[in-house]
DNA sequence: ATGAAAGCGCTAACAG
DNA sequence: CTGTTAGCGCTTTCAT
């Protein structure tokens, strides 16, 4: 691997002339000289070395992801449009899948301050918050997450409470008189938000509250699956509100092999509209987040910070109905 | 932010023994200064510079992976599972989004040599095969793309032939008849496998290759769905063999829209067994590819190759049918 | 229009 | 047991 030195000696003139140069820093140097070193550098294949630069400059053009899941489309589409962003102004993403752990999270959180990252975006454990953002100093954006600090953090959020109380009142005009509630436990606001989202829209329809018709476990296929057990136990059912798809998809499927029919017999929404939501049978009905645009948002707003823009650090998207014949 | 220096001189030694302390290589250190210098670095909230370290040393404990999409369940699985087995091992990994397009595999491929990483796991287009990747001279393996290269690069994949042979036969053996092909155009040996391997089928049971059942575009929904619905106007049809699961779940869709009973009417075979078919309805009958662990064994073998061991180079993952529903 | 030189923060001989 | 020193490969100021 050749290096800016090599290349300077091959040209004979200064690394700084070759510098210069490779950086579009060149209006005083002559075309001779410049096309002499453009190429040299293409004949010896040279490619800068990065980390070089980055220590000089203090910059790494790098920026890391931290997402409790790859794997859960959710978050797959977030890292995506993170990624798309990214690369459109010339930054890299390091990608880390923390499970929502806090351990892994302050483990990364380490890591990516020790390579110098530019910025974080993270979906971050509520435990977390008071007490390791605090002692972070890179500019950080929170997504799907909402946490006090006083430090200058962008969160990207929607309005989840409005969003599944939209759900739970569409079930109710849809007819539903049993409706349960399956999501995670209570571990942060926006898991509460949501429950609370379904109280309010029975309470201001005249329903009462039934606790046993609520069951909290996690944001995933299974736990979908063994609410809608739960739930059946329980006694009659006749709509299912679901924390997310993935809990709406665990439901559907153990409705069905129930012999249940949806929307018929039990009628289901769920949050969030992940890609594969339409492809489901019946195609779910859901509350639909920009889920890819949130990704480029949050990159955006933390290239913002990082370039010490004036902007407003709370960005709350729009949340949309979108009516399939899950319900 | 503190440097080695001024925790140095805090502690009144040397960079050089602060160094030593904070890389382990203390052993001839007295047990006092390690303490004093441990008790400055936690009071100061120091946290060394990798990236100087990274210049120094040569190596920076990353890896760069270049997949189409991450938003394809396959790859975010396989992104997963490389993810973890890199954080196992100390390294980090950075994300690129290649669409299968040469372009962009190439400008990253570019991005990762500046930004030195230890090596490269890559999907890579056949096409970029033999121009780009004979010029990068970091560590790389492919996974699910078989090329032909004098270097040194680990390959991991599986016997596509084999398993659409597989899958097509099981059609068979399950009565059907008329069986269609939904796959992605001939891009590469994976494509061109799986075609063959469908094909080889059909003659060895006796049946003769109707070129007209046969639908290429690519491997996502989407194409599944024009791919079944083509595959309805060319005639009678009683079982599809899809090129992987996206496009089975595309084309279950469409036959759905159609009011074709499944698998009743038409039997449908997908491959890879991505995390969501089994909630598919019917539950997706599919040859599975242990995908978690092809991203895992891809940073193994990278990792081997780095630490210049003498390995197998080459690693190919065996298949498994996977009976469920739809056929 | 070009170059000399300092230095980014760290590691690793080597010396003592 | 600890320190001195020479870089790693680059950018950038200041001279010329």
């Amino acid at each position: 691997m050749p290096t800016i030195k090599e290349i300077a000696e091959k040209a004979n003139v200064s690394t700084a002339t070759v510098s210069k140069v490779l950086n579009g820093k060149d209006k005083y140097i002559s075309e001779k000289t410049r096309q002499r070193i453009l190429e040299i550098v293409e004949k010896e294949g040279y490619i800068p070395n990065g980390i070089a630069k980055s220590l000089k400059i203090k910059k790494t053009k790098t920026i890391g992801l931290i997402i409790p899941d790859v794997m859960n489309p959710f978050f797959a589409e977030v890292a995506r449009g993170a990624e798309d962003a990214a690369e459109e102004r010339g930054y890299i993403v390091i990608i880390c899948n923390s499970d929502n752990r806090v351990s892994k999270e302050e483990k990364y959180l380490n890591i990516l301050q020790e390579k110098m990252v530019d910025g974080i975006i993270m979906t971050a454990s509520e435990s977390l918050a008071s007490q390791t953002i605090q002692r972070c100093n890179i500019p950080m954006v929170l997504v799907d997450r909402d946490i006090d600090t006083d430090k200058p953090i962008g969160h990207i959020t929607v309005n989840n409470e409005e969003g599944v109380y939209l759900a739970t009142s569409y079930l109710i005009k849809k007819g539903c008189k049993n409706i349960g509630f399956i999501s995670s436990k209570i571990v942060n606001k926006l898991s509460k938000e949501r429950l609370e989202g379904y109280r309010r829209a029975l309470k201001e329809h005249g329903f009462i509250v039934d606790e046993d018709k609520i069951y909290l476990e996690s944001f995933s296929v299974e736990s979908g699956y063994r609410g809608a057990s739960y739930l059946l136990e329980k006694g009659d059912i006749d709509g299912i509100c679901c924390g997310n798809d993935l809990i709406a998809i665990g439901a559907i499927r153990l409705l069905k092999e129930k012999g249940i029919r949806i929307p018929d017999q039990v009628k289901i929404i769920g949050f969030d509209n992940i890609s594969i939501s339409k492809y489901m049978d019946p195609p779910l009905t859901t509350i639909a987040q920009p889920i890819y645009e949130i990704g480029q948002e949050a990159v955006k707003m933390l290239l913002a910070i990082i370039e010490k823009k004036r902007i407003n650090l709370n960005k709350v998207f729009d949340l949309e109905l979108i009516e399939r014949g899950s319900c």
